[in-house]
RNA sequence: GGCGCCAUCGUCUAACGGUUAGGACACUACCCUUUCAAGGUGGUAAUCGGGGUUCGAUUCCCCGUGGCGCUGCCA
């Protein structure tokens, strides 16, 4: 059998988004799982759009999700090939020169085919086809051109694309006749839309990976979310890691119709995801989230990492739920009785640590003959606020001078 | 306008002629629980419409409708 040989063949015209991402993942997909091989290709030929910075920002979206290429190319460096090949078109009568640029010469009446591995057979006949350019007047070949000859050129087996291309695939089938070139397999996958069903506006997800990244979404649930995004595995498992996506991917079970962006879906993953985290792990990378975290000592943030770990839906989550930890929240105080008991109290932990303190309470409610349910909803409002995670663990963070002194602030503030 | 692609719960999807149309997100009820989460068990909710083919259509064919794409010296 033939090597697969796949390319991701973005144009550096600005950050990719998610959409573009999704792409790059299929075809690295495809790729891996044959065993085969993963090109990156840039399609720089559009001078005026072309931006700089962009390159990297597509390389830095592949690398943070793992999706390494095996070879890389620029068309802008090529731009010899291209005219070598269309010197081949013009020899044979199939190009001529029209204000300045080359146009390939369509014949009328023909039929063009192909089986789309998604779509299966489409038709169409070359009468809907202009006299299309293939070298434009700058002296830099279309994408027509161009992917059609690095694709030879690169013996690239399967051409992966969005769907929008499938317009122009016939264009792409004429020039193979041309040259007289077998055509790889084509695979066209709809586009992601927007909530609105309409393509993906930049506030509705089309944003590009980093920006996710830098919002505290993990690799591992973009990866997953996005490769569900058109295509499913056989059973009913849902969360995959790169390395079982690569091996349970088949392009029969892409879907052809456009899927609709969830953000919902994306935070449910990234908290699956985030719940897989060591606590090793999760420490370092919630340090580069926060300003809090990155001065607050190791077994200190530990403990409040793992008190709130469940509810973070992302990595940024952390200020959200950890507040109270650094300071009380605004909630009124409880009654000042009550207060006063839940003073003496803890007053009276002798050891400062979460056994401790909850043998103590509980010794305490016991003897004072308490509800235990009021009592510990007296605390979290003296001390921290109306939600917090357990409350024994939760006092065990902090100082046992600071849970007094901010149960004495709550006293003063009592009615 | 022309050409093309697409059509299952609100959303992501399963089904490859025969299922009480399955799963997940979201929503919701209950359980667990001092609170908020997490977790567990249930529930609401779908085959765009009309014709065929067939003993039988979500599934195959045609028409319509709707959405989207292409129709650039952009990709």
């Amino acid at each position: 059998m033939e090597k697969v040989i796949v390319r991701y063949a973005p144009s550096p015209t600005g950050i990719p988004h998610i959409g573009n991402i999704r792409t790059a993942l299929y075809n690295f997909l495809l790729a891996k799982s044959q065993k085969g091989k993963f090109i990156l290709r840039i399609e720089d030929t559009d001078r005026k759009r072309f931006v700089p910075e962009s390159v990297k920002a597509i390389e830095d979206s592949l690398k943070v999700l793992g999706l390494n290429w095996d070879e890389v190319y620029r068309q802008s460096e090529r731009l010899s090939i291209y005219q070598r090949d269309l010197e081949l078109l013009s020899k044979k009568g199939l190009a001529y020169e029209d204000s300045g640029a080359w146009r390939f010469k369509v014949e009328k009446g023909k039929k063009l085919e192909w089986t789309d591995l998604v779509h299966g057979q489409v038709e169409f006949t070359a009468d809907v086809i202009e006299d299309f350019v293939v070298v434009k007047s700058d002296g830099y070949p279309t994408y027509h051109f161009a992917s059609v000859v690095d694709d030879h050129e690169l013996k690239i087996s399967h051409v992966l694309r969005g769907d929008e291309w499938i317009s122009s695939t016939p264009k792409h089938l004429l020039l193979y006749q041309a040259f007289c070139w077998n055509p790889p397999q084509f695979i066209h996958v709809p586009a992601i839309l927007g909530p609105d069903k309409k393509k993906l506006s930049k506030r509705e997800g089309a944003r590009s990976v980093l920006e996710y990244i830098e919002d505290g979404y993990l690799p591992e649930a973009l990866v997953n979310f996005l490769a569900f995004l058109g295509w499913s595995p056989k059973g009913d498992k849902e969360l995959f890691t790169l390395d079982e996506l690569t091996s349970e991917f088949s392009t029969e079970r892409l879907n052809k119709n456009s899927p609709i962006f969830n953000l919902e879906k994306l935070n449910w993953f990234n908290k699956k995801y985030l719940a897989k985290y060591t606590p090793k792990n999760l420490l370092s990378q919630v340090r580069k989230f926060s300003k809090k975290a990155k001065s607050e000592e190791d077994e200190r943030l530990a403990m409040i990492i793992n008190l709130i770990r469940d509810r973070m839906t992302t990595l940024a989550d952390f200020d959200k739920y950890s507040g109270i930890f650094f300071e009380k929240g605004e909630e009124p105080p409880p009654p000042k009785e009550k207060a006063r008991q839940a003073k003496e109290a803890v007053e009276k932990i002798e050891n400062w640590d979460e056994k401790t303190i909850e043998e103590s309470l509980e010794k305490y409610i016991k003897e004072s003959n308490l509800n235990p349910s009021d009592f510990k909803n007296t605390l979290r409002l003296a001390v921290f606020a109306d939600n917090t995670p357990p409350i024994y663990q939760s006092l065990a963070v902090l100082d046992k001078s600071e849970v007094i002194s901010r149960i004495e602030e709550a006293i003063k503030k009592a009615k």
